[in-house]
DNA sequence: TCTAGTTGTAATAAAGAAAGTTACAACAAA
DNA sequence: TTTGTTGTAACTTTCTTTATTACAACTAGA
């Protein structure tokens, strides 16, 4: 299974944010007109992004925009903020292994600290990545 | 989105194996009634670690055995086996963003890397995890 | 050889998540 | 007051996961 693309929407619509900034008014039209998404599933990412406050959004006349700086932005902020997943856990467990069972029993703790370790090392390389990176690679290429 | 119970689900049935070799034919029924999962998914799964290699599974008869040294296992190559992931890549990216839009065109190239540094991150770890450390620690608990 | 138990697999259903779509009230600036 | 935008609800479509039933193919042992 894979992570969902709304990842990858919220960094394209912030890097898009800060690429037009100067030069348009950055509505959920213009952001659906680049990532080539639904402008209304554009406005609830863009909701999510607000409410983990890596936007503001203008409400009535329209526009977003970062009022962070981009190195303060980093892609676990982004994966949090729109990535709900159950419990803050990235693996799904079966459900009510038999506790008659040795294994069934035990399983949970066994498994517990492993899929954490695995879980960390993925937040980890996430966190050390941020939106200036992003933005750099972008100006080079434009 | 979270990682399907398959991958906790393939690591209880091996554990299963294990730990009931000596005393049990360990049927899919059998493995069934541990995991509390119906019995055509455990065949299922079982089919998958046999195609990895990772178990043997007697045709008419019945039961399944581990061919490999549990140290041999890794957390990820159990995950390989029974994660069926699109192209082999964690993230799922947006379709289609627009090409004539100097964001859009680019942020695959800009993207791309560092979601692979991401993804190589947490299958690392995931390689460093063994079945043998799982039958440690549940011989521990029991 | 026959029987009993098991595997492999197809077909189908049920449930949930993701993404698209339409519609519209609330809002703010000109 | 008009115009364009946001926030959100409601509904649909599509896809994935898991469950379930059914049964042919298979093997060991009686």
């Amino acid at each position: 299974m894979q992570i969902s693309s709304r990842f990858t929407l919220a960094v394209h619509i912030l890097a898009c944010i800060e690429v037009f900034k100067d030069d348009y008014k950055v509505t959920s039209d213009f952001l659906a007109g680049s990532t080539n998404v639904n402008p209304v599933i554009v406005r609830k990412i863009l909701g999510q992004l607000k409410a983990a406050g890596l936007v503001e959004v203008a409400r009535g006349s329209g526009g977003a925009s970062v009022p962070k700086p981009l190195n303060k932005i980093s892609f676990l902020d982004i994966y949090n903020a729109v990535e709900c997943i159950e419990n803050g856990e990235l693996f799904h467990f079966h459900e009510n292994p038999n506790a008659a069972c040795p294994v069934g029993k035990n399983i949970h703790m066994v498994l517990d600290d492993k899929l954490m370790r695995v879980q960390k090392a993925m937040e980890d390389e996430l966190s050390s990545i941020t939106m200036e990176d992003v933005m750099q690679k972008t100006r080079e290429l434009i």
